[in-house]
RNA sequence: GGUAGGGUAUCCAAGUGGCUAAAGGAUGCGGACUGUAAAUCCGCCCGCUUCGGCGUUCGUCGGUUCGAAUCCGACCCCUACCA
């Protein structure tokens, strides 16, 4: 049964019969996922591999998060071979804190062991390194799919692109893990974890890719170079309103991947109305990182914002007094409260209809304040998602 | 080392002397329709502006010209192919 439930979801699973007669042998099993401190955000991308970890962790087995700070200074060039800029240390160990702050939102941390590679990587000679590189083939490297079709098409490949799954398989010998998790894009880089293992004669480990989550698109996979996404960090406000807005088609994914849907439970959510089954991942989704009760009240400010056009409990605020501008008109207020890039964006905004005040739509920037003097204050609408409030 | 191609706005990509702040996509933003959906349609999308303009931009520096993203020179960088 708790088998059934560690390999639920996944998407392919190599070495599984070893795996079984590990796990049924009462083995604590060494479970790696690796994440690049690369950018300070996790995804909801992520969450999938991690609730895959959180599940082997709660069944009583040993996750490894294994944070590639090494390679992540070097700069992974990954995808369209972009000259990243290499991080510093210290941006990657800053990286390094909030992700961790991050996956402790998920893993229990008491029961989580945290590795980092250039615990091993910063010490080793070239000389290693190269014996690390005799190990695969530059014909078995073209098998990986992004490099056979970017080799296909003449767009370029770089040598050290060729070291990343090294780097990755190398980091399992060491940690000695009994099975890799990760995403499906993964898979190839996994693969040559076990290689490496065989080689050294050490025990295989499994490989389990997790389905790769699409974006909030509804398109391209989630990540964040495509600006598509749901981090860890987001506000519940954020979380519950991005989630909103996936399209019904997506939805199912969500309810699946990330909730652990089953696929009856997904039937019935397929019988309600679409946007209450929304609400309902929604919530249940901001609730993964913040109490239930801030979810709950998260649906009903979005049902009433939004669905109700009311206006939100609380928004930003600004004094007219504090401001203290020459002049008190819409434009030179609304440029004042730094949620716009220029007066020019502010001006468009006027233009295409987008400003309200009070409920009234304005079409000239150059209006003066006034302040209703029953509600001492004044609610700007600015298309809609932004709410302000004005006060004297 | 040789040959060929290339560096244009957030990204992709056209543009080879003036009509170019620079076509077309994509992303994004706004409006309509809705369920903050999605799809679709319309509009906007370098900055500032007293809305007449002004200022910065096409790898870098310099030059030719009344005028350059476009021509010339040098330099930097990228890519593929052949060795």
């Amino acid at each position: 049964m708790e088998i059934d439930m560690l390999l639920s979801g996944a998407e392919t699973i190599i070495g599984q019969e070893e795996l079984l007669e590990k796990i049924s042998s009462g083995k604590k099993l060494k479970v790696k996922f690796g994440v690049d401190p690369t950018r300070p955000d996790l995804t909801f991308g992520h969450l999938v591999v991690f609730n895959k970890l959180k599940q082997f962790q709660n069944a009583g087995h040993e996750a490894i998060l294994l944070i590639g700070d090494y390679t992540a200074r070097i700069g992974d060039p990954s995808g369209r071979s972009e000259l990243r800029p290499e991080l510093t240390a210290d941006q990657v160990e800053e990286n390094a804190a909030t992700y961790l702050e991050q996956a402790f939102k998920v893993l229990d941390p008491q029961k989580t062991t945290i590795r980092r590679n250039s615990e091993w990587f910063s010490g080793m000679s070239f000389a290693d390194a190269l014996n690390l590189t005799r190990k695969m083939t530059v014909a078995q490297m073209l098998e990986r799919d992004d490099f056979s079709k970017r080799f296909k098409a003449n767009q370029p490949i770089s040598m050290v692109e060729f070291m990343y799954p090294l780097i990755q398989g190398y980091d399992s010998v060491i940690l000695e893990s009994d099975i890799e998790i990760g995403g499906s894009d993964q898979l190839f880089n996994m693969l040559v974890g076990r290689s490496l293992q065989k080689d050294l004669g050490m025990d295989i480990q499994a490989v389990l890719t997790m389905p790769l989550l699409v974006g909030l698109d509804g398109v391209r996979k989630m990540s964040k170079s495509y600006d598509n996404y749901i981090s860890f960090n987001d506000s519940a406000k954020n979380i519950f309103g991005k989630t909103m807005s996936l399209s019904d088609d997506s939805m199912w994914e969500y309810f699946k991947l990330l909730l652990n849907y089953q696929e009856t439970k997904i039937n019935e959510m397929k019988e309600i109305h679409p946007m209450d089954a929304k609400k309902t991942l929604a919530e249940s989704l901001t609730s993964l990182f913040y109490e239930e009760k801030v979810a709950k009240k998260e649906r009903e400010e979005f049902s009433k914002v939004f669905s109700k056009g009311k206006v939100p409990e609380v928004m930003p605020t600004y004094s007219l007094s504090v401001l203290n501008l020459e002049k008190n008109n819409l434009l030179n207020v609304l440029s004042s409260t730094e949620h716009f890039d220029s007066k020019g964006e502010i001006r468009r905004l006027i233009n295409q209809g987008a400003v309200k005040i009070d409920n009234d739509r304005i079409d000239d920037g150059e209006i003066v304040f006034q302040i209703c003097s029953q509600t001492n204050e004044a609610i700007v609408k600015v298309g809609k998602k932004i709410f302000i409030k004005i006060i004297p």
